[in-house]
DNA sequence: CTGAAAGCGCTTACAG
DNA sequence: CTGAAAGCGCTTACAG
């Protein structure tokens, strides 16, 4: 089993009795070949079994067909969602695209980063790692390289960002909330230190100061954004002098474990205390009490981002627009109205 | 913004006053080069925006360092733990894995894999999609390219597998469904094309049979190893005429799928019917009820998976001892004793 | 310790 | 349509 020597275009002339030249063009699919000689070289391709070392030709061709996809936490189903629709876009264009996770760590980004540089990526589409710094894309940038952020974008930086609405995402959720009567509105998970964060939290607090609920009664509840997190901000939350009845959460990691929070108390999501996820992604559906949530259209987004990507490649530039995608709020059963209010289902 | 042409190891030899040959010596590490030229060629590659070029490297070297995962369904919460458990290995020794996606489709699988061929990988860590024909890495195995299986395995093949003790694992989950109480189980989701569910369902058929449940008390329930498929499980088994208490799911997802179906029909697992999972994924703990299953220490076969793959490389061979790991069930809510047993909590 | 030269496997003008 | 030649950016003996 061990490898003979590996063929190369070489072998496949020698093999075909024509000259290496023309094993390229037929390798590159020219047109400049007769036909019997193509069926020739094919035929000998597949004898000696050759593998294109596509090093060599992009050392040669200085440009190469790789992208790089650096996602923050691959073991969060929504970031899977997303590259999954990426992909979907990069296998039509016949490009397989090699996905690394930086595990929301700024140095092993770093290390991800230099490595698909070596390799000589055309683009890379890239959702940074909580805490990157500003320059850390300086480099990359600098080389020419394109990229795109999805999801989450630098504070200061110029790359172009595909993201979902999350102002708007925040403000349509809160407002669903307010008028099913609540009146003392919780914000739960997630961290000054993301831009994702303000973003959301700015929508909810602009649909309170838009509806009246007053300062006194929001309560905002940092922390992580997970399960384990989501159940934290419950427990938090509930411990106030004046707890609220209802909660927007970061996402739907962190709604999903206020809902765990609640069950454990004996309390329903929806009856007893309403939440909303953000998100939208497949388990919310299927969860029990169904969750509401912003969804975000993941794998719409992950396409676009491929899109973007592919055009900024092709036109040899490294600017593009900045793509903010279109949000709507899936109303389902863990929303219900505040159990004391006179509005009830009412709007 | 736009690139000024790449720099090579020209620009810094110049730039440093050096010959191109010590420049790579440096960029290696090596221990020829007196500490003074080193500082100063090192200075010259941070001055002229150097990026190392792997793929020339490669091409002169003839071995590359770069690793492929093949992953089936990275959506699927289990193999992206498998994967942060390879990569914490990989990460260790410097090396950045490249992971892609074929979303259990034996096509696709077939492009990634020629392309992470023509990338010049030197080993391949794959998760098998289901309906891979059993050439379909010959032409890889003969290329002297080194593979290693993870958690599935392709039934004649001679690539080394990482996997779990999936026979056993069934065992000792049957088992202490039947200790408590339950006379009349079910084996729900799988299908008869994966080796591993042959290897599960051999694991159940084999302790009903120590255990002296009769083969007339058993109910096989083939479906999609998901969500859906495990809700379409339950609602097949409830409608037999002898419907079973208790049932072994083949993974996870399954299992949760048989415990929203039992939720809408107003059923509660573990009181009502018993649901035991496979895999004990993250999220096992945290349903509610918790759901009992079947720990496979996932990110540990990955982590090991990583480990035989560097020894092969290193020890340039495509042989290596699968290793079958070791399974522990973990008893939680969602398996409680048959309502109608005597047996009751005993054992 | 450091430099000059060959060569890895391709592609790309350039002839013919 | 097809072949001979140069060159992409490195590493590796080989001299010195």
């Amino acid at each position: 089993m061990a490898s003979r020597a590996k063929a190369t275009i070489l072998d496949i002339a020698r093999e075909a009795g024509v000259s290496k030249s023309t094993v390229s063009l037929v390798l590159q699919g020219s047109g400049l070949i007769r036909p019997e000689t193509a069926t020739k070289v094919r035929k000998a391709i597949e004898d000696v079994g050759y593998v294109y070392n596509r090093g060599a030709a992009n050392l040669r061709k200085a440009h190469s067909n790789v992208i790089g996809m650096v996602i923050n936490d691959l073991t969060n189903p929504f970031f899977a969602e997303l590259a999954v629709g990426m992909e979907r876009v990069f296998q039509a264009a016949g490009i397989v695209p090699f996905i690394a996770n930086t595990a929301e760590n700024p140095v092993r980004q770093e290390e991800v980063l230099k490595s698909l540089m070596e390799q000589g990526v055309a683009g890379l589409i890239v959702s940074p790692a909580r805490g990157t710094t500003p320059g850390a894309f300086r480099r990359i940038e600098s080389a020419g390289v394109p990229i795109v952020f999805t999801m989450r974008r630098l504070p200061e930086s110029r790359i172009p960002v595909i993201a979902p609405d999350n102002h708007r995402g925040a403000f349509i959720a809160t407002e669903h909330l307010i008028r099913k009567g609540h009146r003392r509105l919780a914000f739960f998970g997630g961290s000054s230190d993301l831009v994702v964060y303000h973003e959301r939290l700015g929508g909810f607090l602009e649909a309170c100061e838009t509806l009246g609920i007053p300062a006194s009664d929001r309560l905002i509840v940092e922390g992580e954004t997970s399960r384990k997190g989501g159940m934290a901000c419950l427990e938090t939350a509930l411990a106030a002098a004046q707890p609220p009845t209802a909660a927007l959460c970061f996402n739907d990691a962190v709604a999903f474990g206020a809902m765990l929070a609640l069950r454990k108390r004996g309390l329903e999501a929806g009856a007893d205390f309403a939440v909303v996820g953000f998100d939208d992604v497949a388990e919310a559906e299927h969860y029990s009490p169904a969750l509401t949530s912003v969804a975000v259209d993941t794998a719409g987004l992950g396409e676009r981002a491929a899109h973007v990507m592919l055009k900024m490649i092709q036109s040899r530039t490294t600017r593009a627009e900045d793509h903010i995608g279109a949000v709507s709020l899936v109303v389902r059963e863990s929303s219900g109205p505040d159990r004391n209010s006179q509005v009830g289902d009412a709007a």
